[in-house]
DNA sequence: AGTTATGTATAAGAATCTTATGTATATTTG
DNA sequence: CAAATATACATAAGATTCTTATACATAACT
């Protein structure tokens, strides 16, 4: 998704925010809105989107809704009761991460 | 090196950090250092961090100096020029990561 | 007519990490 | 004193996540 390795590892977690703020959104959607959000920082590629929407599905962490637009197929993805669940722990270990990776990279500030 | 994903890929900055800030260190008491700094949050596993050291070294980022106490082997690990160079950057990187993560979760706050 | 944008999908390979195992010495604890 | 823990390095098999490439299809722009 970037060329920086610190990205891996981070994408489910981007994807649930989305959708927990945003309520359902499709795959190409999320792309567009990683990127216009991060000024082009993150460009999130299909080949690694895709098959973690359909993982999060598989865990019951997503809902799908295909939907014809255009005469061209979007589905929808939300997150389910558990998905939501899911994804205030997610959100947690984000601010955990980047807590604990300030400590490390500035150890002589406060946070 | 830890439940969540999300440490995926911060291992290398995290280690040059490190070296950057100590000038030498070998292996084991860099697992020691990141367990007490974030207070046993993250533990660098040993099956992650001597290959991340080897590949470090191969790439000339480190160099090693052995020595041998309490009759114990110790391989001393520290930055070589370009390595300092390219913490610098790595450094930039993870703050760059940082900022965008919190613009992904907090699209609120300006940061 | 050809390129770009929209939209989803998968497969091969790379990179990173977990888990398990192995070797060896020193120290602590029951 | 024997056993467990701590110190110290190493690798191999497998899991996970991502990149890169490819594929299909329609819409819009140039």
């Amino acid at each position: 998704m970037k060329n920086s390795q610190l990205y891996k590892g981070s994408l489910n977690t981007i994807i649930m925010k989305l959708l927990e703020e945003n309520g359902k959104m499709y795959g190409y959607e999320i792309t567009q809105k990683v990127k216009a959000i991060t000024q082009g920082e993150l460009n999130i590629t299909e080949g690694a989107l895709y098959p973690a929407l359909h993982k999060l599905e598989a865990e019951g962490i997503l809902d799908v809704e295909i939907e014809k637009v255009d005469n061209r197929m979007r589905k929808y993805y939300k997150l389910t009761e558990a998905g939501t669940k899911e994804t205030v722990n997610r959100l947690a270990e984000l601010e955990d991460f980047i807590r604990t990776m300030q400590s490390l990279v500035n150890p002589k500030l406060e946070f």
